[in-house]
DNA sequence: GCCAACATCAGGGGTAGCCCTGAAACCGGG
DNA sequence: CCCGGTTTCAGGGCTACCCCTGATGTTGGC
């Protein structure tokens, strides 16, 4: 009952490992209508065969560079209705935000080790070329770490803030404790709360109680 | 050989005084040119006689206002090269730091209770009518001590602001001692230092390490 | 109504960061 | 040449700040 099957793009500068995806998906009732080797075919690929999706492997280091990430992006840019798959060894961090943009429609991003299975792989083919969005486990929780890092407070609870406030001021856990009425104790309990919400682990280099001020006074310019 | 004897304008608003100080200047060949007893008449007097310098008496509290101050810093700006001698009972902070501007060139400041004699203050005047810089040594002690208010940084030294530096980016001590090469000891040697130079009391409220490191960010913006 | 998150605090223990004194080496200036 | 300031460090002591577990009461959402 398919009426036309999904046309897939592939993107690998290996030659063996883009025929076997081929295969795979050819296996899966996908038209692969083309495959390309760098980031340039890629582009025209993809302009003149109007393809539904880009599956697009990242193979930078130590010899390739980033093209793959960065045409992925300029390919979300141009073709607001692509789907794009992204395939990396590694998780680089750095593209995750633009590529993504304002919306997350029509966008997946797996590493390759974690693929559990072929029938895993194919379903996020599928619903990246139907706009939907498939993301490793693990690129999520990059994300909302990068998030946080962005604005790490609001992970803080509101008395968590009042005594980080006080804190960056240069108070000690006593004189805190007697302006919020607290005991000891219980401020103790907020601080470590803090160190810990604020993903700052008991290094030995650290002081973690000034690296924690100087969170608070980045967020506040 | 006096080709042409220093002109002298004297603001004071008690007229003894101002009589005797002219009766005293006029005895080491100046030529007291004009005598004023309020602000308005200074500025009036200055502008129509082009004085060589004007000797400027504040007469303050409990009565009058710091209009000799505040003439004196229009003066300067309005007169560069005019000389300005200030004399006061008190030491009046405020106006310090905008009374010398840019430069202290042509500008006195005496406590008249610490005028030792004659000679000193026929000698202040001339050396300020030709430019120079006389001071009461107490007027430069408070000066320094609010530019170390200003810039507590100054009073570290180069190896103690090295420290502050690791501190002020959340490093231990031992993280410090390993980069700086220094014992553990040697760098709790140099924090306690940089407390007491801060002027950092050990109080019960405060949390002086992170005091220490907010002092260092301000000084940096 | 229950479960999760928050806020509060206690008990009990470790250690980094602080205190003080004292001392040795160096260096520059009166 | 000695003297004050800097830099380095040791010995010995104290405690504020940190760790962990566990308990209680409150709140808000499903």
């Amino acid at each position: 009952m398919r009426v036309t099957p999904t046309r897939v793009v592939l993107a690998d500068d290996a030659l063996l490992f883009r025929q076997a995806i081929a295969w795979l998906l050819e296996q899966h009732d996908f038209q692969v209508v083309g495959q390309v080797s760098d980031a340039d075919g890629l582009r025209n690929a993809v302009s003149a065969l109007r393809p539904d999706i880009a599956v697009i492997d990242i193979r930078m280091p130590p010899t390739g560079r980033l093209e793959g990430l960065e045409s992925a992006v300029e390919l979300r840019a141009r073709h607001p209705d692509l789907g794009v798959l992204l395939l990396s060894h590694y998780l680089e961090s750095h593209y995750l935000p633009v590529l993504f943009g304002a919306n997350a429609r029509g966008v997946g991003y797996l590493l390759k080790e974690r693929v559990t299975g072929i029938e895993a792989f194919v379903e996020a083919v599928t619903r990246v070329a139907a706009g939907g969005c498939v993301l490793d486990p693990e690129v999520v929780d990059l994300m909302i770490a990068a998030r946080s890092r962005r604005d790490p407070l609001h992970t803080l609870t509101a008395r968590e803030r009042e005594v980080l406030a006080l804190m960056a001021e240069g108070r000690s856990n006593q004189a805190i404790g007697a302006q919020l009425v607290l005991t000891p104790k219980t401020v103790e309990s907020h601080v470590r709360s803090i160190f810990t919400r604020l993903g700052l682990a008991p290094e030995p280099d650290d002081h973690r109680r000034v690296l924690a001020v100087l969170t608070y006074l980045r967020a506040h310019h």
